[in-house]
DNA sequence: ATATTTTGTTGTAAATTTACAACATTTAGT
DNA sequence: ACTAAATGTTGTAAATTTACAACAAAATAT
């Protein structure tokens, strides 16, 4: 099968959490090239380690990993707050 | 990194929609006997494929997959049931 | 500014997933 | 019961992911 491009959060969550690709990959049992890998999109995880990062994270999977473009996270933000209304 | 066994509930859906390996296979993109691993679980799927198989469904990942054993849909049902309440 | 930590890059080997074929077994339909 | 379709099993090859090493580049701290 040839695999899609995915996309992710990574990078983004990690910084806001303010750990390294060492400490990310040392929770998680991972070499810390791989972590870069994935951030740069060079190539896709497994099944297993997406579910280990959005454990890690406490995040549905969805919210870190996506087939589509993902957009940068205020962008959602002010989307999900149209959708609500005014507040 | 070794990866961990991980559980999902392919049969039981496939079985609902009513469809067989072959073409579950063929929508999705993959060889008839890849989805067969995958049921058995035999193997984890990479994360594309676990996306296309949650896209093809229109669920979300973690109701299909997990890494820890999923119980029956009628026990998840019932429990959902309880924590409602008298319905 | 310079030292240290973090990240990026390239290459190779090992591990895992996916494809594919051939055949046995089971299930479902008639 | 018989036939056809679906599933399970085994083995091998191809593709992809992960590990690991060595070094360059960039960012951070002092």
């Amino acid at each position: 099968m040839k695999s899609r491009k995915l996309y992710n959060r990574i990078s983004v969550l990690r910084k806001e959490k303010g750990i390294s690709r060492q400490e990310l990959a040392d929770v998680i049992g991972v070499n810390f090239q791989t972590i870069g890998y994935l951030e740069r999109e060079e190539y896709n995880p497994s099944l297993d380690l997406a579910l280990k990062i959005s454990e890690y994270f406490g995040l549905p999977l969805e919210l870190i990993f996506s087939s589509k473009p993902l957009k940068p996270l205020i962008e959602e933000i002010v989307e999900l707050k149209n959708k609500i209304g005014g507040n």
